[in-house]
RNA sequence: GGAGAUUUGUCCGAGUGGUUGAAGGAGCACGCUUGGAAAGCGUGUAAACGGGAAACUGUUUCGAGGGUUCGAAUCCCUCAGUCUCCGCCA
């Protein structure tokens, strides 16, 4: 494990110890008493640590007294305190090496628990306890015949699935022809929808480190759900968060660059062992798929505001395709580990009668950016840590899904007008 | 991949074992000066983690990790980044 810095999460766990049970509770979480636990082994470091340097600010002072007598050349004074020094090492060494086992210890501990949930968030087990905040569009009425996507894919000729297993194994999609064009078309799209918002543009690697794994959370908490690559001990991405977030981390960013807005399109691996059914039918759930991130670093005091305004910018894209779609808010249960609170978009797929999620927008609060150390200084000079967001806008494979189902008509399928330009056709036929 | 050089604060840069968290400069901030600006002068200018109501104070950090030593930016080891040459290559 990294080092992620001594976490400022600690002193608000001790004086807030009631609160964060009721969010862990909230969030569903099921070690609770990992809480105590953190808080014993913390203050068990506490002392450890005011010990240790209790003795080291003694052997400090007594080695710079050692300097003074040598250059008074009171030789045999100086080997007498050499002495005296030499006496404390074996129990500071000691206590230096209990400390690094607690620290190690409430780090471990540390990072395996979830943020907490925003008062805002509702209560709630799973996906069915969500709440709908709007839901916009008509649901379209297909013509007799219409079919799901998997199989207008192979009518069209767009994605060849057989083949990406051969080439690599099932969930891996050869994108051909207008198929390919029409991903391409999308990110592009998508892309100059966020620099028209104000997001810059970056290309990220695809690979990450530990490091940058654990600043946003994916690790330890997804450790079985990211491609690893264990020669170098990297990361295959599951996410262009990651990479992006991890731009600022261990930086202070001066309040004027603030709000930090930055978008990126990646390619994005998940391993997600475990599914089965219509859920990864056809492009509903893919190992390797593409999406187009947005991130947000803002102060503390907006980033509810920010929040809501990534919720409209990424509702304006999603309704420029003319798809139907919804937004809930999702419940304490159903959050992912590092959210305080997060959106989900859904669109509808028409043929397979079904919500298809195409983004996810939360807010972090301080979470990510206390393991990354993003701060900013206040009015005062003071460090602060920033807020960190990040919505997809939006997740190419079920927007295609839709996009095929909601378009398709007996002569072939229409692409949306925002679309064509990038695609140059107005149809699929 | 091989050989050599290098890695110091926001930046440049000094520093080969003893008040060095770090000279000097630049930048930045504040103050003085000025009709205003520039120049000039003065002061200040890292972070993390502790103790303390606070003033203040302790520890750690000179690429990362380990070691030697009473004491390390300075010596040793391992790893990484950068640069140059060679090799390979889109």
């Amino acid at each position: 494990m990294p080092k992620i810095g001594r976490m400022l999460q600690l002193g608000f766990i001790h004086s807030n110890r009631e609160k964060v049970l009721e969010g862990l509770k909230k969030k569903n979480f099921q070690d609770l008493e990992l809480v105590d636990k953190i808080i014993a082994s913390d203050d068990l470091r506490k002392n450890l640590q005011f010990n240790t340097e209790e003795l080291l600010a003694k052997r400090n002072a007594a080695s710079k007294a050692i300097g003074a007598l040598i250059a008074e050349g009171r030789k045999e004074d100086a080997e007498a305190k050499k002495a005296e020094v030499s006496a404390i090492k074996e129990t500071i060494d000691n206590y230096a090496l209990q400390l690094a086992e607690v620290e190690a210890l409430v780090d471990g501990m540390l990072v395996r628990l979830p943020n907490l949930p925003n008062e805002r968030v509702p209560e709630g087990k799973s996906a069915d306890d969500n709440t709908v905040i709007r839901q916009h569009g008509e649901i379209p009425q297909l013509h007799d015949g219409a079919v799901p996507h998997w199989d207008l894919i192979t009518k069209y000729d767009l994605v060849d699935f057989q083949t990406g297993v051969k080439i690599t194994g099932s969930g891996f999609a050869l994108y051909k022809g207008k198929g390919a064009k029409l991903q391409r078309a999308m990110i592009q799209y998508f892309l100059d929808h966020n620099i028209a918002g104000g997001y810059t543009e970056y290309m990220p690697p695809y690979v990450v480190n530990t490091a940058s794994a654990y600043g946003t959370g994916q690790l330890p908490d997804k450790e079985g759900q990211m491609y690893h690559m264990a020669i170098d001990d990297l990361y295959l991405i599951p996410t262009a968060e990651v990479p992006v977030t991890n731009i600022y981390r261990d930086e202070i960013i001066p309040s004027a660059s603030l709000p930090v807005k930055m978008t990126a399109y990646t390619p994005c691996f998940r391993r997600e062992a475990g599914s089965f059914g219509k859920d990864v039918r056809g492009l509903n759930r893919v190992h390797q798929f593409d999406k187009v991130e947005v991130v947000q670093m803002a102060e503390a005091s907006t980033s509810y505001d920010v929040l809501e305004e990534m919720v409209l910018h990424v509702e304006k894209l999603i309704q420029s395709l003319g798809l139907p779609y919804r937004i809930l808010l999702l419940c304490g249960g159903d959050m992912g580990f590092a959210s305080a609170m997060t959106y989900d978009f859904e669109v509808y797929s028409a043929a397979q009668e079904r919500w298809l999620e195409v983004s996810s927008v939360s807010n972090f609060e301080s979470f990510q950016s206390n393991r990354m150390k993003i701060r900013t200084k206040d009015e005062n000079g003071k460090t602060q840590l920033l807020h960190t967001l990040n919505g997809s806008s939006l997740a190419l494979p079920r927007i295609l899904a839709s996009l095929l189902e909601n378009y398709q008509t007996p002569e072939g399928i229409l692409i949306p007008e925002v679309l064509r330009p990038y695609f140059g056709a107005d149809m699929i036929a």
